[in-house]
DNA sequence: TGAATATTTGTTCATATACTAATATATCCA
DNA sequence: TGGATATATTAGTATATGAACAAATATTCA
């Protein structure tokens, strides 16, 4: 079944740039808000909204290991929502801008972290 | 190939619950704007102002038939974004407020029009 | 303990958005 | 021709959103 959020919220979460590039990173695997936010070239403090936001509407999920906090997709959503995340594979598999991230993403040692 | 149109505009498209139920409706079949109108219980004035972003987004497009403007999915824009489009269809057959829509629709009959 | 790192929480500001009311345009029909 | 219908456009308002900055909270480690 669909989640309980609603779908207005789930595409108003995906209608902003960094949201979409920090799903596709996380589709990738489970990263730190350090690492993430110096991939994408913002600040921390912006991307840690972005991510409470995704949160809010139950996208991802965090664990706590140290002082890092590791963000990843939740699966729950992934699984109720198949479809949209086929679609948006395809779409991150077209754009050069997300594939670039994933790139940046494996050339970048997990050694941390030092935004 | 995916649209021209940037996806975060497509999503930004589908965060709005008026839009979304005009896109239910249009899956349907083409619609003028008068009929839209009145099964959605919103202002012409409003309506419109929603189908003019639809259709800057290439989402949907029009046909004018005397003083009647019908509006109708842009197949296009369903076939670059065939999943996307799936997704929308299980949501729209799960929720009872697009199913309800649809009732109306074919209960009402095509006589015109008067909002 | 205290400095350094990691992250979150306000707060403010500029811009975007949805909606309404009023007006304009086009078409039909008597 | 003029009035009614269908639709779009313009302008205004209230609310939401994203970015930037500052400050607060945790955690590690020397």
């Amino acid at each position: 079944m669909i989640t309980q959020v609603k779908v207005t919220t789930i595409f108003k979460m995906l209608s902003d740039i960094n949201r979409l590039r920090i799903i596709n990173l996380l589709m990738q695997k489970e990263l730190c808000v350090c690492h993430m936010a110096e991939l994408l070239g913002i600040s921390q403090t912006n991307l840690s909204h972005h991510l409470a936001k995704l949160h809010a509407a139950n996208m991802v999920h965090y664990r706590k290991d140290g002082q890092w906090i590791y963000y990843s997709l939740n699966q729950d959503f992934i699984k109720d929502n198949k479809q949209l995340f086929e679609y948006l594979m395809q779409v991150f598999s077209l754009e050069s801008m997300y594939k670039d991230d994933i790139k940046t993403l494996h050339a970048m040692g997990s050694s941390h972290c030092r935004v």
